[in-house]
Formats: structure tokens, C-alpha cells, sequence
DNA sequence: CAGTATCCGAGTGGATACTG
DNA sequence: CAGTATCCACTCGGATACTG
């Protein structure tokens, strides 16, 4: 324990993976291997009901990029085509995403069990 | 998979534990079991090396009482004390906020590693 | 000690329009 | 298709002062 003097692991996480849309991204990568940027949207629209603007997205996986986490692929055709997927260091995000859709779920679970019981 | 229709497992999971200093104070009564309120500003202080203040502790602190995941003990006397710990429920978030704690320290250790390295 | 109340500036992120 | 640029309303959360 103590590692790395005073700099707290817990804080440095939030800052790189847990930044507001960065967990259901980097969730979808998981899931999908390779994402388009417009499928991005679709694919967050659907999940979470609610819409990410391009100017969101872009700064989230520009962000994501950085440091390392995904791979942005550029095909030079008309119309662009740019895909993302998880770089090695990305998939090592894998557990720490299960551990969030599963305590997710049940917390859902839970909380729509618990109409009658009080 | 797909549970609960369409409702989303990750945004729930944030919303819920990876709002602001959630994770920290989280991390700190994993690790403490039972803390008082002046001594999550102590801790939160010298692990974050950021100060946060009362009004900022007491609202996470009471929606994370809402949310079932802490208990709130106060011992009536003077001068007031009150104590807080993870409820069975609160419980559960251990696994992540060890996941987190993990990927911090490795991330830290890259990081610093990445010095002449290239 | 463990809060509550108020004020307010900085930054966030949504909406919208434009581009290669 | 995959962005960039700009504008701005709104929220967030820090600072500060007060309280049982």
C-alpha cells in the first residue's frame, strides 16, 4: 500500500476513466470491438436514453485517446470512416466495467423489487 | 444481458457511486470501517491533497444515506459526534472501489515508468 | 463537532450552425 | 460521415459566515 507517495489511485481513475461518458464508451467498446463515431451516438442514445452531442463525443474520445486507452483508425475514403477500438492498455479497463454493469444491474434489480416491501 | 429494458446499468452505477467524492469517501470507510464527519475532511485532505468542504461532504455523505449504502450513527452528546459505515449494501461496492484502487496504482505506475522510456 | 445558509464566479456542456 | 466553432444558460461547488 502506499504506493506512489500521496497521489491518490483512487482520484487518478476517476480523472482518466470516469469522466462523464467515458464508462458507457468505453462499456460499448468492450462489448462491440469496434465502434464509428456515429454509431457511437446511436449506440448511447439507445442504452442510456439520452443524447451525446458530437462536440461531447469528440472531446470524450479525443480525451480517451490521449491517454492511451482506444486507437483512432482514419480511412481516407469519401465519406470519412473513422473507427475506435480499445488499445491493450484500454482492455484492461474490462473488469473495472463488468464490476459496474453488474452492481449496476442489481442495484436495479433491488430497487425494482422493492415496490410493496418497504 | 439486457436486463431491466432499456434502462442503463452504467449510467445507474455512476449516478449513484461515481458522483464527485463518492468513490473517495467510499475508499476511506473500506478501509477505516467507521469514520466521523471531521475526519473524512482529514482523510480526504492528505489522500487527495484537495479540501472539501462540509457543505460538499454533508451532500454526499446524505445521498449516499438515501441511496441505502451508509448508516448515519449520531451519539447525542456534546460536543456532537456522529459516525458513519457501510451498510450491507455499501458493502458491496468493495470489489469496484478495489478495481479502482488497482487501476489507479498500475496507471500511476506507467506513468511515472514512462520517464526515458519512449 | 457537525453541520446549515447564502452568495456567486468559473466552467460545463447543450444547441446550433458550419466544413472537408 | 465525422467532425469543428461559437455562443451562452445553467449548474456546480468553493468561500465564507453562522448555529445547535
Amino acid at each position: 500500500m502506499m504506493s506512489h507517495d500521496n497521489i491518490c489511485p483512487v482520484d487518478t481513475t476517476l480523472s482518466i476513466l470516469f469522466k462523464k461518458w467515458k464508462p458507457v464508451i468505453l462499456f460499448h467498446l468492450h462489448n462491440q470491438g469496434t465502434v464509428r463515431f456515429s454509431e457511437f451516438q446511436r449506440l448511447i442514445r439507445l442504452s442510456t436514453k439520452r443524447t451525446i452531442t458530437k462536440k461531447m463525443l469528440t472531446q470524450q474520445l479525443r480525451e480517451l485517446e490521449e491517454d492511451g486507452l482506444i486507437y483512432r483508425i482514419i480511412y481516407p475514403e469519401v465519406p470519412p470512416k473513422v473507427e475506435y477500438l480499445l488499445t491493450d492498455y484500454g482492455k484492461t479497463t474490462k473488469t473495472m466495467i463488468e464490476e459496474i454493469v453488474k452492481w449496476g444491474n442489481d442495484h436495479l434489480d433491488k430497487t425494482i423489487r422493492s415496490n410493496g416491501t418497504s
